[in-house]
Order: structure tokens, then sequence, then C-alpha cells
DNA sequence: CTTGTTCGTTAGAAGTTATAACTAGCAAGA
DNA sequence: TCTTGCTAGTTATAACTTCTAACGAACAAG
């Protein structure tokens, strides 16, 4: 039935467009007063259609949030592979994931935001981001020299090691310890500035994030020190 | 009338107590639910009066969680005051941080968590905020040797620049631009990893994060190359 | 033309925050 | 001691919210 062989039918265009509308609606409020201050009333009113006519179309709420959270995972995930394809390097895919989220802080937020105690996320998103760790992995493999980890203290090498026997969350991803290892910093260190500098902890600091940011990736995406070791 | 010379009278003692158990039922219920499930109504119930009583006591929801994100700010605060009255060094500090994070999780989210567009915190808050930021400033003069930044790269030059003249946020703390450079590095790096943590990103990964925590955090207290400058 | 699905409606249940108006009880002054 | 006044709690109500149920109308296809 739902599909017939060639195309989609009128009826499910018209189903397709009015929940994309909902979806830009609901994106509207959320940049507005947050996502907990999404009202399915609201939107519907803005609509021009009255309350419980949404459910034809969300089963719930937190099914119309999941399903923003999904769009901004697969819109993270399509940035970083984009950027990725056009020959960025890890440097890049920093600046790509800034502008991303500079570009709509809430929708940051939705992916990596405070979560609700009870809430579990859909397999099908916690697969999204995987991608989106393997784009990380892949940028990261050519900066790797060999150096050492010893040199960098032995936490640093402790870290390596365990990274070494821990690569679940790289799945089958053949990348060195060094690699996971700057996948890793990547991620935390740009993930706590970014989120603070959108929560607005930086504001009345007088102090650009920017200049930090870029700094940060800077030293993130140089070359280990070619062991130099200290005695 | 209020305070009255000697000490308090029964009923303010009475509203006090009235207060805290209300603040302590809703810390319960922030920890199962978070703070958008707050409900007054069910504290009131839990409490065995009828709704608008509380009113007498808080004036609005919102003002029960700017009371209850205030008490998080002071706690954190507290806690890194007291770490460093006991002579801990900046490890000592990242390490009472993660422990006062993992304690409550969602009460680390009431201080670093998504903000909801519109608020703007007291400013009373602020001042607790950059009383922490003084703490970690103490902390992070002494790991100092002098090391020039130009070693290190033409961005990390340019951002101890950038702070040597932005440094509002320092008030008029004087620690030398490498020590700004380490307590604002301790702070958004320790929350990346903290933040992710505590909001379960890690989890499935098949990782520790205490290790990573602690390889961070070394990195961050080793005193810098001395300058083994590379050509 | 008839039949079945789908969309949108209104009505209503159960919940929320918050205000208004009222009633007990406590505390202190004349 | 009596009276006055403040305070803590009550119920009632307004204006919301999400969400279910039952119904009507429009559409698509046999």
């Amino acid at each position: 039935m739902a599909t017939k062989g060639k195309g989609t039918t009128p009826r499910e265009r018209y189903r397709a467009q009015v929940r994309a509308e909902i979806k830009e609606r609901a994106w509207e409020q959320i940049a507005a007063s947050g996502a907990s201050g999404l009202s399915l009333n609201a939107i519907a009113r803005q609509m021009g259609m009255s309350g419980p006519a949404l459910y034809r179309y969300f089963a719930s709420r937190d099914d119309l949030i999941t399903e923003l959270v999904r769009d901004a995972y697969r819109s993270l995930a399509d940035t970083m592979r984009d950027a990725a394809a056009s020959g960025a390097d890890l440097a890049g895919l920093g600046h790509a994931l800034r502008t991303w989220a500079l570009d709509d802080p809430q929708r940051y937020f939705l992916v990596y935001g405070t979560p609700v105690p009870g809430y579990h996320a859909p397999d099908d998103i916690t697969t999204i981001a995987s991608g989106i760790m393997a784009a990380l992995l892949d940028a990261a493999r050519p900066a790797g020299a060999p150096a050492d980890a010893a040199a960098d203290g032995p936490d640093e090498a402790r870290l390596e090691a365990h990274l070494a026997e821990h690569r679940e969350w790289a799945a089958d991803h053949p990348a060195a310890p060094p690699a996971l290892r700057r996948a890793l910093s990547f991620w935390t260190r740009l993930h706590g500035i970014l989120s603070l500098e959108l929560a607005g902890h930086f504001t009345g600091m007088g102090l650009d994030p920017a200049v930090l940011y870029d700094t940060e990736l800077q030293q993130l995406t140089r070359r280990p020190a070619a062991s130099t070791s200290r005695p």
C-alpha cells in the first residue's frame, strides 16, 4: 500500500509536507525558548488548526522531540561528512563543528545538552552518533607520527594502553591508539569550549571564545613534539 | 520586625525549615526526572499540604529553581574553596570537581547545563561564579614556569597576548597570562569530559572516563616542556 | 456510485502554574 | 485580658498543558 512502485501518492506528499511544517515551527519555538518550552498547542495554533490534529502526525510531544533530536544528529553527521569529503583535515572539522554549533545553539544542546534522567536514545540515533565518531577517527589518523606516549607522561601511556584494549566505540575502525586519543580529545575539548560558549558562560568575561577555540584546535592538530624527551 | 536583636523567632525558624524541606523534595525530584520535571504540586502533595501553600515560600516555580541553581553554585564554590584550603593543587581541584559532579549529576547540569534562551542569572550568582574562577586562578599560579608561549605555536602566543589584554574575568587577580591560560583550559577541558560523561555519551563506548579525565588533568598540570624548542 | 481510509473537528479527562478570597491560629500591644 | 494584626493554610477558579475519544467531512479507489 504505502509505497506504490513509482513515486509518492498526493496524500503521502501532503502528509510529509505537514510533518515538515510542524517540525519547522517546532524548531522556531525551540530556538526561542528551548526544548522545554515547546508547545504542541502553540504549533497547532500557528498552523491554523486545533490542538489534537497534530497527533495524526506525531504520537506524542516526546515523539516529536525525539524526531528533532534525530534530525539534529543527522545534520551534524552530514556536516562532518561533507567537510571530510571536501578534503578537510582535523582542523577543518573543528571549524565546521563550531560553525554548525553557532548556527543554532539549541540544536547543539539537543544533541549534547542536559539529558532527562530516564531517557534512552533509540538505536538509530546512537548509530548516527558512531557515524560522527567514524568521521572524526578518519580525520585523526593521518596526523599521527608514532611518537611514544611514554614521553608525555605515565598517564598518557596508560590512556593509550587503555584505548588499545577498549576500542568498542571505534567499531572496527583501524585507527591506532594515538589517533583514537586525538579524536577523543578533539571531541571532549572542543565540546567543552563550545558548550560553555553557547551557554553564555563566557559573556561578561570579556574574552573571545574564537581565539581560545582556535588555540585548542591548533594544539590538538599539532604533531607531537617528536620525543625530545626530558630527563 | 524580622530580626529581633538576639536570635530568630519561632515563626522564622519554622518558615526556614519548611523552605528547606521544599528544597529537599525539589532536589529529589530533579535527581529523579531533571529540572524540567519539577512539579510544585507534587512537592506539596508529598508534604501533605495542598498546592498553593507553597507560594507562601517561593514566589514561583522559576523562583524555586533559581534558588536551587544558587545553592548549586554555592556548593561548587565551597567545594573548590575547601579543597584549596586543605592544600590541594590544580590536580586536587580537578579531582574535587569530578567528585562533586558525580555526586549529583543534575546539580552539575543546573550549573553548566542547557540554558533556557531568555534566562539571565541574577548578579549574586555571577558573583559566586567568579569566586570559583578565583579559586582556579589561585591554584593555577604556582605551576607556572615562564616558558615562552611562542615555542608552543603562534596560536598559543596569540591566546596569551589576548588574555593579557582581556582579563576582566580574572577581576583583579594577579595571575600571569600562562596561569590564566591554565585555569581556562582546566575549566573548559574538564567540563568537556565531565559533561559528556554525565550526559551518558560514554556509556556503550566501553571506555573508562576516569582514565581519560586523569590523563587530561595530568597533562594540564604538567609544567611546560622547558622550551626545548623545535627548529 | 459506494466504500474505506484519513484528516480534522469538538468534547473532555487529568494534569500543571498561579491568583483570589477566605479562615484559622499565633503573637504581640493596649 | 482583650484586641488587633499578621501569617499559614485552605478552597475555588482561571488559563494553560498533553492526550484520548467520538464524530463528521473530505478524499481515493473499486
